[in-house]
DNA sequence: ACACTATCTGTAAACGCTTTCCGTTTAATC
DNA sequence: GATTAAACGGAAAGCGTTTACAGATAGTGT
């Protein structure tokens, strides 16, 4: 009827449940208790059950993988580094949909406060309620944090380096011969707005281009909104490029480009960021800057490892990921 | 240091650990020992220890949902259904990820043996190692297949009705005047494949119309093989539209017709199946089957939870989903 | 033969909860 | 004031593990 249990076990291989247990957590038992055993175990067909041991030894193995939505498949290459190195030190994963659930937004504290899982990562690129980081500090379960982060948070985050990332783009429109630039950024909640534009305005001071607020337009990181801000765009005499600051918007300004007759990147050239899959379906492919995913993967699932593995009461760190160009072909060598 | 137990919370609320229990599980107590109830519960931060509670009550309420891959989000409105109708009713999910697993293909049967779950779903439209179905029918834990199976294999499962869409695709051509109609077949390993072609053959005999062997060519499901197919059929004397077993396909005939000189759909009309994302997207806008892959998940999910709710010696179910043909631009009115 | 480690094994308590049993208190109804 | 029903307390058993701790067994050197 019921399952089999430990005890089970022990009597059909004739020892005691102690042994079948130190058998079973690796611990070394005679030869022929472990024959006993391995026979006993397959002819019983035993599993242990999780949750006993799950009780006893007080944590789970398991890590909680949270996400604004299984439905965005933006982050799967994140959820595949986080699983790699999650697996691999023995951890399993399991998911929670923020906005599917029906416990709500908050709902995946829970599996932490229930001792469902030993630590928690949260991937979130939608803009966080406000008060979520200050729910998520008190809560005694490590957490990591990817996605929109900032600085002084003083929860462990990861992060791609959005500067950087934009300053790369900067560079390489000036190697190929750009001087006057666009920049249409966007939703200022995110402070990847922020530090991308940071990023956009530094190179320019870097590489002594000119520069002029009427450059850059602010935008909302919709297709629609790339539109627009591309037709403001293009009424300034003699720009060349302009970078979008995500591949959304990059591509609203593709179209845009396109309705009013301009060839890209024959007569103007654009970049996005963050290399959706469509990105490279588009015409013409659009050169972008590749966000790390998998690896920020990885790091978010090692740095929640050590804190896990006893190194608790490290401080939180916070890891920018360098992103990379990838050159298609919406830009033109001047 | 460590967590509150019931214990904690029936000593500052002055009252007995039976008492919290019920409290806890929904039985009426007296308004003011609610009332100490609630406040000791939120002094103390006390939430339940999940593990022990499903120790003793010996169930989960938690299903899990094995997917070939996170990554692929073509599931993504299968999940939904699922998660949607999970949660309504008191049941938790947590997805397992087949391929990026390092306990393997298998690994997911831990899930249920282990007692992790009370049930799964196992959704995959990926080719099935062979014995999957017979290891998954040995589980004592109940289960349901979506995706592409088999009338016999006697588990519950949950499909779209394959044939009910190609033949609403011929009934479609046919009524804006198409007569001579090639169609794309797809792998002979998937049972879809059996019936998709079974519609198509089925409808034309309806319809009285003409058919020829040569007008189905067998192909890969892949855009490639799409191609090669279209390239076949393109030869046929006097065809006028194709239809195409799955969308990818369909976008490879799309793409070759176009390299050919053929303008879609004023020299051939073209239709697939499926409406992946991108099939909205591609030029001209694929005539498409949708497939009902929310009410799918929300089926699959409800007879998991019949199983899971006491009718447990319920006989296994296959349920056919009717999916909706998508009148995009890809086809044209004769 | 002996003591002496070094391995291996069994006993029992513990983990945090649910549940049952039964006797007691409290409140509601007539 | 008597009767009934609802709520409660306390104790105890049980869920299937792990883990001290102590006991047994084997292996070694003298």
């Amino acid at each position: 009827m019921g399952n089999p249990t430990i005890n089970d076990v022990a009597r059909v291989a004739k020892t005691s449940k102690s042994t079948v247990s130190r058998f079973l957590n690796g611990y070394t038992v005679k030869k022929e208790t472990e024959q006993a055993l391995r026979s006993a175990i397959k002819e019983l067909k035993y599993h242990p059950n999780v949750n006993a041991r799950r009780l006893v030894k007080n944590h789970t193995r398991a890590i909680g993988i949270v996400v604004d939505d299984i439905a965005n498949n933006f982050y799967s290459d994140i959820l595949r580094g986080i699983e790699m190195v999650a697996n691999s030190h023995g951890y399993q994963c399991i998911y929670y949909s923020r906005t599917s659930n029906y416990q709500g937004e908050y709902g995946f504290m829970d599996l932490a406060q229930e001792r469902q899982v030993d630590g928690l990562i949260l991937v979130s690129f939608l803009k966080r309620s406000r008060g979520l980081i200050e729910k998520v500090k008190a809560l005694s379960t490590p957490i990591v944090l990817i996605g929109d982060t900032n600085k002084n948070d003083s929860v462990s985050s990861v992060d791609v380096d959005n500067e950087f990332g934009i300053r790369e783009v900067v560079h390489y429109l000036h190697r190929i011969g750009h001087r006057k630039i666009g920049y249409i950024s966007g939703p200022e909640e995110f402070s990847s707005t922020y530090w991308r534009r940071k990023g956009y305005e530094g190179a320019l001071e870097n590489l002594h281009l000119k520069s002029d607020p009427s450059w850059i337009v602010a935008s909302n990181w919709s297709e629609e909104g790339g539109h627009r801000a591309m037709r403001e765009l293009l009424n300034i005499n003699g720009i060349t490029a302009v970078i979008a600051s995500n591949d959304e918007t990059a591509i609203g300004a593709l179209l845009c480009a396109n309705e009013l007759g301009y060839q890209v990147p024959l007569d103007i050239s654009v970049v996005g960021f963050d290399d959706i899959p469509v990105s490279k379906w588009v015409y013409p492919p659009l050169t972008t800057v590749k966000q790390p995913l998998y690896q920020m993967g990885e790091k978010a699932g090692l740095e929640l490892i050590k804190k896990l593995n006893g190194e608790k009461e490290r401080l939180p760190e916070r890891l920018l990921i360098k992103p990379k160009l990838i050159a298609r072909q919406s830009c033109r060598n001047l």
